[in-house]
DNA sequence: ACCCACGTAGTACCGCGGTACTACGTGCCC
DNA sequence: GGGCACGTAGTACCGCGGTACTACGTGGGT
């Protein structure tokens, strides 16, 4: 039995779904808020497996709420549901801890399915959107882990001037890198020259850029 | 009417998704193949709306199968279907161009509503997988446009001075954004200074990890 | 009329980064 | 033993990048 805290502001649609997840046996709606702020209390209070959260309310948005329930620890899980299928609304959601994002124009077996998914720790985004936010992973992702040793020019570097590439990403200055490796500044200098002819980088500026390109580097890895 | 191309190496296996697919009325499988080979070449003579595509099979792969129809332009639309919810897989197939991606273990119904989702343009991944998927994505996409504006640093920053770090961004010498901006290079020191001083870098090399993190710089973007 | 933010531009100076060399020790493979 | 790849280190040189100033025109707000 899987239980549920419904969050809208419009009780017609509350009804709606407290009907729906009543009708069968596997979900029951152990509550209901109107908004945000509610939600909040109610998540802390009734402790529901699967929180099902629309974004656009009065006073604290579902956005928020779910931030908030996430932060807190709960264990509950929210899944957000929304008729708008707005990226920033898909996106702040996901951020805010989400684990599943469904629109309201979903059939009731595909609801079940979702709640199903998500009181087990799974996540679910509605076919419409998946697409596009497959079509943006690929952007921010040109190249993964797989395909590093696929490019030429990284595969010719060596170990150590791989490391190098690596602190070079970080944005450590020459003698940095030398303090970290125990090295001299020379020897630095050495690497870093040998690293660039190789990747067929200019200076260490493209070299940082190549290496966010191919992974190499990561936002917030310092 | 929803025409199915059937790609597996066990010929029981495509025994049950003809079985299934067949004994409702809105999919109707059109072929079957039995390797990467065989797949391809009926994609195209076939053109059927949907291709279930198997992973593991002898000779040529379902990924690669995926990539040579989505390259061929063929309209079909290639659903990845495995017993394996190993990460590689899942990163190939969609990079290959795969609109979906299920396991094997998925009740009849998910699969059928995957079909029906892939065959109108919409893509599909199986809860277990889209957790580790969105986990991911968080990773690379740490900020995203709406939060930009949140940044202290960043909302200090005037018009000309934004451009001038998307510029720096891209790894242009002082030289070359005075060129492409048409200033002189004092002035574009000037800039470049005071956008340093302004987010806090020391070098223009700290910049660019500045700008990748906040996703104002991203990857292949020149 | 005044000031302020902004964009523009200049000079002078210093240091880090990058290049071009040479050099040597170690481990590995023929 | 000889050769090769790799990591280490040095010297010498030059130029771009960054800082610290000063300076001026323009548009908007008081």
């Amino acid at each position: 039995m899987t239980t549920v805290l419904v969050v809208d502001d419009q009780p017609l649609q509350r009804y709606g779904f407290r009907i729906l997840l009543d009708s069968v046996a596997e979900t029951e709606v152990v509550g209901e808020a109107a908004h945000g702020a509610e939600a909040v209390r109610k998540a802390a209070e009734l402790r529901p497996d699967v929180v099902l959260m629309d974004i656009r309310m009065p006073g604290m948005d579902g956005i928020e709420a779910t931030r908030r329930i996430v932060a807190a620890g709960e264990r509950s899980r929210v899944l957000v549901l929304t008729t708008f299928d707005l990226d920033e609304y898909v996106h702040a959601a996901l951020r805010a801890g989400a684990s599943g994002f469904l629109l309201k124009d979903a059939r009731p077996e595909e609801l079940l399915a979702g709640i199903r998914a998500v009181s087990i720790g799974d996540a679910v985004i509605a076919p419409a959107l998946t697409r596009r936010l497959l079509d943006e992973f690929a952007q921010y992702v040109p190249a993964h882990r797989g395909d590093l040793a696929e490019d030429p020019r990284l595969s010719s570097l060596t170990d150590r001037e791989r490391e190098i590439l690596v602190a070079v990403g970080k944005g450590w200055t020459n003698g940095e890198i030398a303090g970290h490796f125990v090295l001299s500044e020379s020897t630095v200098k050495t690497h870093v020259g040998r690293v660039l002819a190789k990747i067929g980088a200019r200076d260490r500026i493209q070299a940082v850029i190549f290496a966010y390109d191919l992974g190499l580097a990561r936002p917030s890895t310092d």
